[in-house]
DNA sequence: CTCCACATGTAACCGGTTACATGATTTT
DNA sequence: AAAATCATGTAACCGGTTACATGTGGAG
């Protein structure tokens, strides 16, 4: 999947495997990430199949960078891929959900703290959000025009992110209460 | 993470592969799933670390099957895992919110088709919670007694899932919405 | 007789992580 | 001189998926 964000992204422009990082973590980060590495890995796989050419750059000031740009295969790859249904209900791993289902034998203390370390993260995660006004800072596409109707899909699909950590941090406030509540205390 | 699901449920009582497969489905499927294939594998290698141990039970009316059990090392590295911190905030993948984000040369009409499908799906999904009366159906395991303790935490988990799929159907119906009085027609 | 549930596995592949390796240039 | 940022990559490993292969026993 790495290499439709890829895609993506060079649909806009031509990239270099750092600045995909740079646009990645700016602002597809709660969503969709990669490190730096598989980031290479996957522009030399788009490359050998066509999808991307690259030309090595020089800058002054700075390192020679290799600069992706995306191919008139690659632009229709990415559009079979838009166009293609998703699977209707994505599976989602959620290691916290496995462990607080057989936390029991862990005792209410432990569980709680671990809860409420979980809390603060999330919390802290939504003020992150608050704080950027515009929907994403992806400063190099800022200065593209006609890009309203991109912006209206980026904001919608930041509220998803904002709506998602609402509803973990209500649902974990609610179950520390329970739990404290519900809970018989640890024999110690 | 596989190997402490099953470690999990092996805490509980002894079981098969196969078994085990029907408890994750049963119970933990929208959080953590797998298929038969590598909860194979995935035994295999819990016990030559000694994690588990196994033994061919034969059976009437059905085939052979090889029951697992867990060692004390397991338990005790089931122990570590669960006292172990998790990540504070876990990353997910949602590739549906990739494809949005990058969904505006989709047009209009198809974004808001993907959309719809996606709204039916997750309220027939919400619509299994609800017929759900109790937290999990983890039938081999309702005979043991001391479980209600047990049982608040499955509730809790369960009900992630709920909230998770009411605030994916409100975010659908909203970003609709916003998409249908928002973007500008296609240009058929 | 066929299909389904029960039951266990192997092999090829793939997407991703971690760790390692290198080096230019800028800032402190 | 040291640390940070810019920049690109390789290798070993790992968790998981898909497809394949095999076979028992009961139900329709």
């Amino acid at each position: 999947m790495l290499k439709f964000a890829i895609l993506g992204f060079l649909n806009y422009q031509s990239l270099s495997g750092y600045d995909l990082e740079q646009q990645l973590a700016a602002s597809t980060a709660h969503f969709w990430h990669a490190r730096l590495s598989q980031i290479y890995m996957t522009l030399k796989k788009l490359e050998t199949d066509g999808w991307v050419e690259s030309e090595v750059v020089e800058q002054d000031r700075r390192p020679d960078k290799r600069v992706y740009t995306i191919t008139a295969q690659g632009q229709q790859a990415f559009a079979e891929w838009l166009a293609k249904p998703m699977p209707e209900v994505e599976s989602v791993k959620r290691a916290v959900l496995l462990k607080l289902f057989f936390a029991r034998p862990l005792g209410k203390v432990a569980i709680l703290s671990q809860l409420q370390l979980q809390l603060h993260a999330h919390q802290s995660k939504r003020r992150e959000y608050s704080s950027v006004l515009p929907p994403q800072a992806i400063d190099l596409l800022n200065h593209l025009p006609e890009l309203h109707d991109h912006k209206v899909l980026w904001q919608i699909v930041q509220d998803f992110g904002k709506r998602y950590e609402d509803m973990y941090i209500a649902w974990l406030e609610d179950a520390i209460q329970t739990i404290q509540v519900t809970l018989s205390d640890d024999d110690l």
